[in-house]
DNA sequence: TGTACATCAGTGAACGCGCGTTCACTGATGTAC
DNA sequence: TGTACATCAGTGAACGCGCGTTCACTGATGTAC
């Protein structure tokens, strides 16, 4: 039953990006590997043609995840309209597909090394996105609030998602919209729009 | 080898006490009965004389954590002396005896209801306390900022824990220190010491 | 206060299921000539 | 371009370990008289 190169790529790219789905949706020991191929179309016995272990396929899951999601986000066309698409009910019922850092936070800790510097090469990025769009003549202190705002909107949509009131929910993410969407000084929506 | 009902009490507590500190620092699944039990100087087998399975020990160890960690944080005399323990190196180091919701924040969506009670009661109680210590005529934007703080906090110790390289890591929790503990007006510190 | 018996916290072996991993096998793809 | 053979992605059964849970047993505690 060999199949093409492509088709074999195909599949294995595949698998990372259910993988990357379903491990944010039930964590990294939430799911297995027979799910995730099952939920890719195959079987779990072909699994080791392409990964050398499960912890392989977390760690290329995670990037692949980060990377999908940061991209997402540069589609945005200002900050405010970043941090409110970020801190919505949609964002927050769309666990699966969201942000990766809200999704599996507390877990990256424990991941080995291969995730934590996918991790950090995307929060420097996020961070320096951010800063672009933040105002002031201070370089540092713009810095310093990018970071801020980002710690701001990966918290509050983890709480968020954790409390069992809806309400308080729905109070956390419009609490995290106003300070961090439109908190600070905003940009001219001209000089931050994207081609 | 039956032992005093006041043995078995103090024997019960431990072991809840020690589930919170081994869950905290390994995550859920990270860490077995026997683990646990042995870490409370106990054989496994025992464990079922005081819990009904692995998640209802789950439900009170959060609980548990919830109510310590947040009992810690009520000694504390200013908003900027909560934030900059909570944002320290030593903090951040800290996992199995630290704050819960950092530690486990991401997994708790995942939990029973019990857990996420819990977390709801200590969430709000936070925000509260927060709140007290927020300056402003405005009792709206006072809560508001008060969440908007703790969900940075909660977010940049996450970050901080996750990202592979030090001094972002640093950075972030020096960020954080700044923007959430001087970044809002505060109340003078006679008015919020206790006794 | 002392005695006889019931209770039950704790022990350690065992069970059984889930899951990561391995393996013999299949048959279409890729390649050498 | 066609043929023969090697490769290897994918299949499905099986292995084996870890871990949550159960169980028969122990012996000190608690209680009834």
């Amino acid at each position: 039953m060999r199949v093409t190169r492509e088709k074999a790529a195909e599949n294995r790219e595949r698998i990372v990006a259910t993988a990357a789905r379903l491990f944010r949706e039930n964590g990294f020991d939430g799911v297995g590997i027979d799910a995730i191929m099952e939920a890719a179309g195959l079987t779990h016995g072909g699994f080791y043609r392409h990964f050398r272990s499960k912890n392989d396929l977390a760690a290329e899951a995670v990037a692949y995840g980060l990377a999908t999601s940061h991209e997402r986000q540069a589609a945005r066309p200002s900050l405010e309209t970043l941090v409110s698409g970020y801190l919505s009910p949609e964002h927050r019922a769309n666990r699966e597909n969201g942000c990766m850092i809200a999704a599996l936070g507390s877990d990256m800790t424990r991941q080995g090394k291969k995730v934590r510097h996918a991790l950090t090469a995307t929060v420097r990025a996020e961070i320096d996105r951010l800063a672009g769009w933040t105002d002031g003549s201070d370089a540092v202190a713009r810095r310093r609030r990018a970071i801020a705002t980002l710690a701001g909107m990966v918290g509050a949509l983890i709480l968020a998602r954790a409390v069992a009131d809806v309400a308080l929910s729905d109070e956390i993410l419009a609490a995290g919209r106003t300070v961090y969407g439109t908190g600070q000084r905003r940009k001219t929506a001209g000089k931050s729009r994207r081609d």
